[in-house]
DNA sequence: GATGATTTGTACGTATGTATA
DNA sequence: ATATACATACGTACAAATCAT
């Protein structure tokens, strides 16, 4: 029933492995090595290797095998960039588009995480902060930007730091750009929810920018 | 020295059929039949479809094969939508971010297309076309945004009809739109360049948008 | 609904190419 | 530069799942 097969089961812990940190940026994957570890011959290994690939997790050239993908700086700072154009504009589209129901839901989810900012609940917080930009995704009644930016997250997910949030008024900031948003998308301004994501996403990539450069 | 490998070759012979619609959209891909065509074994036709899959030129289930991505009008109306905005994303930056050397490039482009219009050549003017395009998407300066506009002209040129420049003024028309766009560029206008963009992708999707839903 | 034919998924052995000494 | 070692690319055989009858 559930065409379940064992590429699909090893292309998701390889994915999780790579996401959580556990496989590092620029580690090579050897086939052989993997297929030992979950007890597998090499031909589902390559084939979720192949699914890695599409995913943008990974790259391969022939006969040298995969490796993590390793972003620099500049790479990072352009899909940081590309990300914030494209979320601005499912904004700007939602502020034009929602539905009078999907308006009050974003209204009533941006609510809900004030309280997490007041006793400083970083993981409730983070949980809202996705549900609100995935109801923008969705708002702006275009699957093909929403799949862009879900494959843009995916692959950004590898240099994320949750803890930003712990950065001093983080979540502060982080809240009072959401508020300038979900008033901006409600009242159907279209020009000021587009600047609003843009400034948001701006502001919450530049943490993550700055403490890479800083490690470096 | 190139690592060319069989799986890379089939999988160039496979894009430009079905790009060229020699394989049309919808049509299933057998792996032991192409393997006979092409004179190899199922496995490096695997993994061509699985570079297939990448690009979003099929569809794959397990156990049910690889079939040629079929898009329908709405699918297609939604990737025009995206495309327009990401292009004209770009014809923004591109006005703000060009270097002196590369508007006066664009400029010439533009001038040599005047001569293509002119006598009617088509496919010059589709050549030049192109150019004019990918001029702008590199002056964006946006890596990230360049690959995502790549990738959704690939899928799109399944059902692009190259030909409707013949229909009547289009060839007129698109030029006139080009000369919007590249003085606005070139003068560094950015939200002229948007607007200009926007609308010349606009016009063209409608083209075929129209075609299809009268096929119909 | 069960059965046979067809097709895909998996395993493993061999060959080839790349990178090291 | 040549040779050796090692990982990947390819080919073939078998197992499992799907579809049609």
């Amino acid at each position: 029933m559930a065409g379940i097969t064992i590429s699909d089961k090893i292309y998701n812990q390889l994915c999780s492995a790579i996401i959580s940190g556990e496989i590092k940026p620029g580690q090579r994957l050897e086939e052989q090595d993997i297929a030992d570890k979950y007890g597998a011959s090499r031909t589902p290994i390559r084939e979720a290797f192949r699914l890695l690939h599409n995913s943008g997790l990974v790259e391969s050239k022939a006969h040298k095998g995969v490796t993590v993908i390793e972003l620099n700086i500049e790479q990072l700072a352009d899909m940081y960039e590309a990300l914030a154009e494209l979320e601005a504009l499912c904004a700007g589209l939602s502020a034009t588009r929602m539905s009078v129901v999907e308006r009050k839901q974003l209204q009533r989810l941006h609510e809900q995480s004030k309280l997490a900012v007041e006793v400083e609940d970083i993981e409730t917080f983070a949980s809202i902060n996705n549900q609100i930009h995935s109801a923008i995704h969705m708002g702006s009644r275009n699957t093909t930007l929403e799949q862009s930016i879900s494959t843009l997250r995916k692959r950004l997910s590898l240099y994320r730091q949750p803890w930003l949030f712990k950065k001093r008024d983080r979540l502060e900031t982080s809240f009072a750009e959401h508020q300038q948003l979900v008033d901006a998308v409600i009242s159907g301004n279209q020009e000021q929810a587009t600047l609003a994501m843009k400034n948001h996403i701006s502001n919450t990539s530049m943490g993550t920018l700055d403490y890479l450069m800083a490690q470096k």
